[in-house]
DNA sequence: GGACTAATAGAATAAATATTCCATTTCGTA
DNA sequence: TACGAAATGGAATATTTATTCTATTAGTCC
């Protein structure tokens, strides 16, 4: 227990990666700090870019990033980027193994477990980064932005996150609108021409959920919608759809991902109002 | 517009790879068929592997693959990969010119908002790691895992996190009941004896929340808190309190490390009631 | 201000990867 | 079943990309 953390070990997870980016950046030199601030706002671009590229934009050489890689325990390069590109390619590493390993190892403590969550939760930012575009992101805001009132529709595990849309919007007076018991859901009267629906919904589908959103998109109210999965219902209908992926620790997901993107949006939406004033 | 699809011009948009994909799907050959299919259903490879990676993925050798790709109108793999990392990186083809400019775009588009709503859920998520305890949140599932029921409140900001922590340990089968209209929080009367209470309030903290919290306390009621401030009013009858604090972007917070710490809340305490049987 | 150490950038080399070529097989047609 | 055309897989080659090496520069301590 003399080590307690050893650089010359390899980082095994993104949580281990940004630790040693906050640490190093005071302590490393010039260039190599540089290195250390770029890729700490750009680490999306990891799994897709060169060397050469990565040290470009960070405005250094291609063997300076190089060091930089070492420096922070990688080998070089390509481990680093393996790292982050097994984000990409296993988002579901050992489900089976997790699972098992919840029940019975209950008595090693709660802290492990959020260690996990924690992991997850980086991953599914880093996930969210790569799928997102910003064109499409930046339509979204612009299309939602002109509604009359924005009506917010989720269920089960998406109404979280569309209630934490709603204060954020009513906050920023955003003129919107909670529909939330499944009594409620039938109350399509209320969505009137120039009102825009912002549907989310995760697998498995709730029926109430899209049936609102498709009665709405018929009459020809835009729909926005936010998912989890290629195949949600609401794709065939929605003006255009979001999606959110997020890691799960034995088989549960936390929001990160989902939250951040509508936190980000329901900001981008005022951005937008204010920008046209 | 003679030409609605020549299959010798280059696609510039996924839209496009994906019509092309789909009116391939039934005239190519056998094995460029079965790359059409798994690479359908795996757009999101692309940007991260090789074309080794993806023909294997698909069934198939590297070679055919690459005439895949040329029978969607690529040069070849690169060219495809191309397509798909942009999509990531914003503009490949300008990239370079770009890199001198980019810590100075003047537009402040939604695409940089999104990038700063995730650095500011890294930063929560590592600070989340570095200030919650293994031992309290440990004692904080174990003491709730014994609860007859765990009433939840929460209000503005904090909705969201309770509601969210509902539904899971709902799905969880513990027993939960989430106090949510503010005209129900004075329903001191449905907590009993042997119930818990987990309240979370962010700063300002919502003076209903503090009541009902406070008057669970005073009847002898444990109470648990959430929050993300030390002088949090919970603190003073509060029997354990988890602090998330959340960074912030032009002073907007999601709810990433909250919603992380309450999902690993609900699990530990699964896992304890497990353990314990 | 001189001697030493660390850091840097560019060039050289090594490794990985994409692409093409071609002998062989498969498929459709007569 | 025999023929030709199309498709296939493995091996050879070309290209890109990662990594290391080295001379030079910058920084620091005496």
């Amino acid at each position: 227990m003399t080590a307690p953390q050893s650089s010359a070990l390899v980082p095994q997870t993104v949580t281990e990666v940004l630790e040693r980016l906050d640490a190093g950046a005071d302590i490393l030199p010039k260039r190599l700090k540089q290195c250390a601030l770029f890729t700490r706002r750009h680490l999306h671009l990891i799994p897709v870019s060169t060397v050469s590229e990565m040290a470009r934009a960070s405005g250094v050489a291609p063997s300076a990033y190089m060091r930089f890689c070492q420096a922070l325990g990688f080998s070089g390069y390509s481990e680093m980027q393996g790292l982050f590109r097994a984000q990409v390619t296993d988002f579901r590493p050992n489900y089976q193994d997790r699972l098992g390993n919840l029940r019975f190892q209950a008595d090693v403590g709660t802290g492990q477990l959020l260690a996990e969550f924690a992991e997850a939760g980086h991953k599914s930012l880093l996930s969210l980064a790569n799928s997102v575009t910003n064109e499409g992101l930046d339509r979204i805001a612009r299309g939602m932005a002109q509604a009359r009132v924005i009506h917010l529709i989720g269920l089960r595990r998406a109404y979280a996150v569309v209630s934490s849309m709603a204060y954020l919007l009513d906050k920023l007076e955003v003129p919107s609108s909670l529909h939330y018991a499944s009594g409620m859901l039938n109350a399509s009267g209320t969505i009137f021409e120039g009102d825009v629906v912002f549907a989310a919904s995760f697998a498995p589908f709730s029926p109430e959920t899209i049936r609102l959103a498709r009665e709405s998109s018929d009459r020809g109210i835009k729909v926005y919608g936010l998912t989890d999965s290629d195949n949600c219902p609401l794709n065939e209908f929605a003006t255009e759809m979001l999606i959110a992926r997020e890691d799960e620790v034995a088989g549960f997901r936390s929001l990160t991902a989902s939250i951040t993107l509508t936190t980000t949006l329901a900001v981008a939406i005022k951005a937008v109002q204010i920008s046209v004033d």
